[in-house]
DNA sequence: GTCCACTCTTAACATCTGCTTAATCTTGCC
DNA sequence: GGCAAGATTAAGCAGATGTTAAGAGTGGAC
């Protein structure tokens, strides 16, 4: 994930504070929304979803950990990333940030650079979450690292197309990709290669993991289903 | 969707700010309409009727914020993707835009891969809100991403063009599809085929999802009901 | 360099499914 | 009753997919 597609709210009632986060991040490509209470934070973020929400935690109208409580209360925000911002002599107890949801904290004041490998951690955590390198359907187990699979513990090596075809239906369970799809995303689009072509790799899979793995849909394509 | 099919409406009185995003969208492959106020962008936006609004703040005639919210009042752009185009030094009050209806907003100065890095986003956004990818009517469920059908929670597997009918009249319950636009849409505009076609499809509709959903309005044609 | 093992693609053929049609029956309306 | 539109059924066909084997290409071991 590129910084330009990567969206963080600022909630903070100090304009200052504001200014000196937004100016760092904007300067690395991060996307950056503002507001000055938790109130306006919260209703920001269900219009932009952040990716990553920065609460202040003394604020009018609603303070950090209330803002955040809410916010985790809503599915929208259940795994969105979280961090409070408090300064250092401020009576803060870290565990009650951590109790109500949060993924980090920020101590303020901070230099710039600390600030911002700081925010970088925190959402290299998030494209991490995002991308397990291993994925489990039922007792198929994907392990895009190693370019191994697992049946029933059983570890079988695939050829690197095969790999990429079963990892492909895999991404998304039960989801058709039709059959162009599959030429663009494991082919390419430029290469063609004829219509068998696919047939016959979904036959070699259906031969290594199991027949019923893999069902047609005809005219459209295939999908994985356990 | 293809950028080509996506329709962006740019609304700002400044010449050079217009004819950089104009630019850049268009090297896209976006088809781009302009304006130079807010009145003027209403009254076009009313005969385009573009997928994206991008509103300048500060404009002659009718400001950003009050051409938004007057976009907001018509049904036809209840749904219209709009974002605000704000300069830095501006004195704007995201919520402000956010709470007329806008849906992202878009600093400038900006670079130009930014900037289009962020109409992406937004497009994308309109995707997914577009294809909602289960639609429920009563007890029937019709899940496009898997192709299939659920019945009282009883999985269906319906062949593609049942499947597509069964789509097409699904996606607006209790309004009647005329034969011809059914064979507009689920057979195409080219394919020409005999009038028991339909009547055939209907049938096997109705065998496997029960008799009664299928309403049979003689002399027009077909509706979903429940 | 040669050989071997392996992967990928294609071609040829087999199989099957779903689509359409045609023929006939039913219904509702004038 | 007669007519027109739709319902129903079964059968044939076309097109899509399954299957198999063979050949071209690749890379590693020796």
């Amino acid at each position: 994930m590129d910084t330009n597609d990567i969206k963080i709210l600022l909630v903070d009632d100090e304009t200052d504070v504001i200014d000196f986060m937004k100016y760092n991040l904007e300067k690395e490509g991060y996307w950056v929304y503002t507001a000055s209470n938790g109130e306006e934070g919260i209703s920001i973020a269900k219009k932009v979803n952040p990716h990553l929400i920065i609460l202040d935690l003394m604020m009018p109208k609603l303070d950090g950990i209330e803002a955040c409580r809410e916010l985790r209360s809503l599915p929208q925000f259940k795994t969105t990333l979280i961090a409070f911002l408090t300064a250092r002599d401020e009576d803060f107890s870290q565990l009650e940030g951590f109790e109500v949801g949060a993924d980090d904290y920020i101590p303020k004041p901070i230099k710039p650079r600390v600030f911002l490998s700081r925010i970088g951690g925190l959402l290299r955590r998030l494209e991490q979450e995002n991308n397990l390198s291993v994925i489990r359907v039922g007792n198929i187990e994907v392990d895009r690292e190693r370019y191994l699979v697992r049946k029933d513990g059983q570890e079988i090596q695939l050829p690197r197309k095969e790999f990429e075809l079963l990892n492909l239906l895999v991404s998304k369970p039960g989801r058709v990709f039709k059959r162009e799809e599959i030429l663009n995303k494991v082919w390419g689009n430029e290469t063609i290669v004829g219509d068998r072509t696919i047939d016959v790799h979904i036959r070699k899979l259906r031969e290594k993991l199991g027949e019923d793995y893999f069902k047609t849909i005809k005219g459209i394509g295939y999908k994985f289903d356990n």
